[in-house]
DNA sequence: TATGCGTGGCC
DNA sequence: TGGCCAAGCAT
């Protein structure tokens, strides 16, 4: 039954693999140039809780910009971050700095599961599907999209996270000794396509047959999950400080909540409260209206106070060209609030 | 194990 | 339209 599940699946692969940018068509060899497990940890790490449209440009804009590992190692770290606004999660970009640069020291990745754990942004998950895809090796490579597949295929009732034991030791007990990076690739597709989270398409599943989901009737319940906590709203100011063309940008904390981005001066709001309601600078502000952002924990309501002609600003930050705002790499809140702000 | 951490698309 | 969801990691 094991086989046969890795058979089906590998052989719908053949025939139904997605093309993305990041790939290979199965089958064929990865590029000659030594880049090959550079552009596979690349396109993983920004896949992780990020959809493919959304890293599709990313991906290029990166690899067109820095080829090799070796070419990110030597990137400052502020490109870095910059290139990264407005895929999320911007911990990602500062681990991606710190673990192309120990790449690059070392000689190159690590083959191995267990040393590309090591290596800083490479989680159970990145660590296998690198090792897999990259390297070949067998791997239990599990994400979301496997979860939901063998939660339905094995027919998993417990609610997640708690499921995640029993999932990893079907996933283990189906997965191939050859091929492994395909297969995971290739459950990973039929998650995306296929065995999707509504409305799964169980007329073109491979797995079908085998599936006991879809033998017990309404597969699209599972896997069950635990109820979300509510999310609380919280108030903040923004404050566009803007002075003979140019705009006073700071740069936010290294860690924490869009931690070590460009941003806008705000009067210290965060998902734990409200801000102080506390301008930066003395003086007459305008308003230029609410932003509102859902971020993955809270909402906020974001109201945008505009200083026009201001008097030099205080504290840390830069003037930034009002004609090259786009390169700054404001993270999207602060992307809305500048658009609120020049459209006043 | 629970929590903090972005964003955009979907219905 | 608001909640859900998407190739998770660090602590």
């Amino acid at each position: 039954m094991a086989a046969t599940v890795s058979e089906h699946l590998l052989d719908w692969y053949d025939a139904h693999a997605r093309d993305l940018p990041w790939r290979v068509r199965p089958g064929a060899a990865p590029p000659a140039d030594g880049s090959w497990p550079y552009r596979v940890w690349l396109s993983e790490v920004m896949l992780q809780q990020t959809t493919v449209a959304a890293v599709k440009p990313y991906f290029e804009a990166f690899t067109t910009r820095w080829p090799t590992v070796e070419a990110l190692a030597a990137a400052p770290e502020e490109d870095v971050m910059a290139a990264w606004a407005g895929l999320g999660y911007y911990s990602r970009a500062r681990n991606l700095v710190q673990c192309a640069r120990a790449v690059a020291r070392r000689g190159g990745f690590p083959q191995t599961e267990a040393e590309l754990r090591e290596l800083p942004g490479l989680g159970a998950y990145t660590a296998a599907a690198v090792a897999a895809i990259a390297f070949g090796q067998r791997a239990v490579v599990v994400d979301a999209n496997v979860e939901r597949v063998v939660a339905r295929l094995f027919a998993i009732e417990a609610p997640l996270p708690g499921a995640r034991k029993p999932i990893r030791v079907a996933a283990d007990a189906i997965t191939p000794d050859h091929r492994a990076g395909d297969f995971a690739q290739a459950m990973m597709d039929l998650g995306a396509t296929i065995c999707t989270s509504r409305d799964p398409k169980c007329l073109l599943c491979p797995l079908s047959q085998a599936c006991r989901g879809r033998a017990a009737g309404d597969p699209a319940r599972l896997p069950v999950k635990a109820p979300k906590k509510p999310k609380p709203l919280r108030q903040g100011q923004a404050y566009w400080i803007e002075r003979e063309g140019a705009v006073w940008l700071v740069k936010r904390a290294g860690t924490g909540m869009l931690g070590g981005m460009r941003a806008l001066p705000d009067d210290g709001w965060s998902a734990r409260g409200d801000g102080s309601g506390e301008p930066p600078l003395q003086g007459v502000w305008e308003s230029a209206g609410l932003v509102r952002h859902t971020f993955t924990h809270f909402a906020l309501e974001l109201s945008v106070h505009i200083q026009r002609d201001a008097p030099a600003a205080g504290g840390s930050g830069e003037w930034w060209p009002l004609d090259r705002l786009d390169e700054a790499g404001l993270p999207t809140l602060f992307a809305k609030a500048a658009r609120l702000a020049l459209a006043d």
